[in-house]
DNA sequence: TTTAGCACTCTAATCATTAGAGTGCTAATT
DNA sequence: AATTAGCACTCTAATGATTAGAGTGCTAAA
């Protein structure tokens, strides 16, 4: 990170042409800014002020006589240096744990609840992964005749995780016999991890080890991929956005929604690991992808540490209110966060 | 349905602007196609016939002078008496049910599968809610403890849709007791109905009245919303088209994406109740909504009837290849109703 | 250090002009 | 009776010229 050596009347000077891009999405001029804000200056040295921001590639100009718009850097510097998170008003705190704590107990309900709250609250589109332990352990297992050879495996992980698959046997078997093998695994079985039960492994009959071995399977599915669960919404808001009404660089953006796979990257590639609560701003695709020149990601890590984990928080223009939107990822980060370990 | 004169030319020459507007986007004149297509006719001649298949309200001009465009109503012609279905290639057809067949067994990936198919082979959004029962009966009641008072409560329903829920109790409970209710409200309650279930009640504790009234919740919020899982795929692909090229057009038609519930009640609205494997073609919004005023859907039931039903189909621009996408929505439709009769 | 003043630049809007694509109609042709 | 050549007519989309205005950078004065 480089020393910007910038006066305060400067720092003035850059907060205010954001806060009025933002609110414009269009350059800001001097003039305007001096008669909008009563600054005691004259327009000439607000231009001064300017074009050494210019100069320090804070700023740019979209051509040569126009106002000015702020530079990613711009935006990275006020985001780090000068802004401060918005508070958010004690009513609106209020309802939004009002409505969690109305919820069913359902981690996908307070997963779909924070997403659309983000989405609305900030505009933006929204992102958020289910929860997700570091390392799973088995609590449960469950196996249902259907019909025939079918049969309905249950396999619940400890954080209430829960796979199922329709297995196929070679041969109809009593749910009883069922029922004793479930048993069987979940008794000896429960609470211990992948490594502990391969080791166990001794003589059992084909049966036994056919269902061993899907749960194996589906144990090591399970701590690789974050459940594959990632909900979205407020897609439609990025679409919303001035800067995407050309539809060719919206379609950009939004392919990244698009492929759960490249979401999945981006997140694993920002997010620190040991880092629930904290929040972290991602300003003009900065250093990953080039599909979000355009845009602004912020994330945060929710849950307990040692528990499960998952991530949540927001892409939308760069262009965007970053005191409200960080300090609303933040809440909703903490809300989440406080109901997983609480009610789970 | 209004009887249509139309000599076999006019028929001729209608599928050809309708299939020279899907290529291009744009109007189609005269000239063009005569030479295009080698019609041993002259222009004026086509002019000629194009001026009463306007007359008809099958073709519009967007300017006096200008070529046609098929109307709704031309497209509905079209698809209702010109087009034939096209036929899927049988390496196609083989490559597809083989990705099928190499699929975990696991709805939910089946759906995603024929999501991402159906999409990338019509260019189009692409939807599809699970199956689901037309009447949902308990098969499984399970409870494990987790810690403290929660309780993971755990509802297998026939046909393997699985509800799940974090209960909090007013104290903690052993894994016994909780097992021996469990175990008791399976054996009891297994095979039946809403109804059945409803009017069995009996004195009984406190606790189990309590997993009573959840069992009953869960069920009759399952029999009213179809699981609420809506798959989606290939949204990008309705950007990419021309015609939404303005955005504002766009959002409008995506919103509904968005909306689960909207896109809901298409369906209901739209799917007859006894047409599995029928193929549904809705042109232009046709009465429903007005989003939808530049776009097609194609709707297929799948399943099998008395046992669980879902649908799946497509939404893409009015202007798409209505052969090729109508047999894709039937073929796969056809693929998953084998795959959920036969593996479920 | 600030600012008034002014020349200069660039955009975006408006307007006129034009080329060309396509039609509709009439009269001639088959 | 059906087809077609021919032509006038219409409308779009592209081009270019002109202009108003927003905003800058610089210089010289305060």
């Amino acid at each position: 990170m480089k020393m910007n050596n910038i006066t305060e009347r400067q720092k003035r000077i850059l907060s205010l042409i954001i806060h009025e891009h933002i609110r414009s999405a269009g350059p800001v001029g001097s003039n305007y800014l001096v008669e909008k804000y009563r600054l005691g200056l004259s327009s000439a040295t607000v231009r001064n002020e300017m074009a050494a921001l210019t100069e320090a590639k804070l700023l740019c100009q979209p051509h040569t006589s126009a106002g000015r718009v702020p530079t990613d850097e711009g935006y990275r510097y006020f985001v780090g240096q000068l802004m401060r998170e918005a508070t958010i008003p004690e009513n609106l705190r209020y309802t939004i744990i009002h409505q969690f704590s109305q919820m069913r107990n359902d981690v996908k309900q307070w997963m779909r609840l924070a997403a659309s709250i983000l989405a609305n609250q900030t505009h933006a589109a929204s992102l958020i992964t289910a929860p997700q332990p570091e390392e799973v352990r088995m609590k449960h297992l469950e196996l249902i005749a259907t019909h025939g050879r079918q049969v309905l495996a249950i396999l619940v992980l400890e954080g209430g995780q829960i796979n199922q698959q329709i297995l196929t046997l070679d041969e109809p078997i009593p749910q009883e016999r069922l029922s004793q093998i479930s048993n069987k695994f979940t008794e000896k079985f429960s609470g211990k991890g992948l490594y502990t039960i391969t080791a166990e492994k001794e003589t059992m009959s084909p049966l036994e080890s056919a269902v061993m071995a899907w749960m194996e399977e589906e144990m090591v599915r399970s701590e690789r991929l974050p459940t594959g669960e990632i909900i979205m919404d407020g897609i439609m808001n990025v679409l919303a956005e001035p800067e995407f009404s050309d539809s060719e660089e919206a379609r950009r953006a939004l392919r990244l929604l698009d492929e759960r796979s490249a979401l999945q990257d981006l997140i694993a590639k920002t997010i620190l690991p040991e880092s629930i609560g904290g929040v972290q701003v991602l300003i003009g695709g900065e250093g990953s992808l080039d599909e979000l020149q355009q845009c602004s990601v912020i994330l945060s890590k929710y849950g307990s540490l040692g528990n499960a984990t998952g991530t949540l928080g927001i892409l939308g223009p760069m262009r965007m209110s970053y005191g409200r939107s960080i300090s609303m990822v933040r809440f909703l980060s903490g809300i989440l966060s406080d109901f997983v370990a609480e009610k789970w």
